[in-house]
DNA sequence: CTTGACTCTGGACCCGAGTCAAGGGTTTAC
DNA sequence: GTAAACCCTTGACTCGGGTCCAGAGTCAAG
């Protein structure tokens, strides 16, 4: 039961193997065992890790970020104060993004509300939703 | 009664100055007026205007989702229909960003709660929010 | 045992979003 | 009336995150 090549594992996860193996440089992946022939060989828990990546990537986490959630959750030897205070740090991060996220929300969804087709769009929900703003 | 300098309205919202004529470059501020001297002369309105592109951006459009949120906000000329189409695609693209911070959200809460202050960290819960996998 | 699809490495290239520098003009404070 | 601090333009550079290519080796089917 072999495992995966690189083009199996690229095309379960949905990116080029290139990208694949920028991860891989980069410290996001792990050096994958090789074939004799140097092929590169996967399996099911790196096209896991790989997944889980690209939806980090796709809420908006950096590739540093996500090293930092991938040790966060993987790294299970070192000391768990300093994991869980780095979780923590993330959490403040996360739920800092959700608040924003939601007033931007609510000025959408403001604006389409009231503005049921057409008419002059005077006070722009959005507008408001953003600029909260600001005396000087 | 002049308005701001480049300098100025730079250091109201807290970018540098080659930013605010990145964003005049890329269409983001519009071309401001200008002195005798061919200094740039800007007014309030370009500083709540670019406050918003910051606050924008901080989570996590990019310029040019922000050239369209933009518009939105202050095409109070074009037929509304188009306008409000685009609000609900960007709204739908909004919650689901909320939706998934909000899983990411549910697992730190739970590696930090479950993790007070070391154990083993067998099953971490933080994967388990981002890895909802998955049979294939 | 060949052909086509796949993989390897190394290095060049691309885009977005700035940032910096050179070479020169302007404004303000003293 | 001059020095310091500011601004102008053009154009090169950076960094993150990939993407593409060349030249060469490998694998599977017929």
């Amino acid at each position: 039961m072999t495992g995966f090549t690189i083009g199996e594992i690229a095309k379960r996860a949905g990116v080029g193997i290139d990208t694949v193996r920028y991860y891989e440089r980069s410290d996001l992946l792990p050096p994958p065992t090789r074939r004799a022939s140097g092929y590169r060989e996967y399996e099911a828990s790196d096209v896991r890790r790989l997944r889980f990546i690209l939806r980090a990537k796709a809420i908006g986490f950096s590739l540093d970020e996500i090293r930092d959630l991938l040790a966060l959750s993987f790294d299970r030897d070192r000391g768990v104060e300093g994991i869980k205070s780095r979780a923590e740090v993330r959490l403040a991060d996360v739920e800092s993004r959700i608040a924003e996220l939601q007033r931007v929300r609510r000025g959408l969804k403001a604006l389409v509300a009231n503005c049921p087709g057409h008419g002059p769009l005077e006070r722009c929900p959005i507008l408001a939703a953003l600029s909260k703003d600001d005396p000087s």
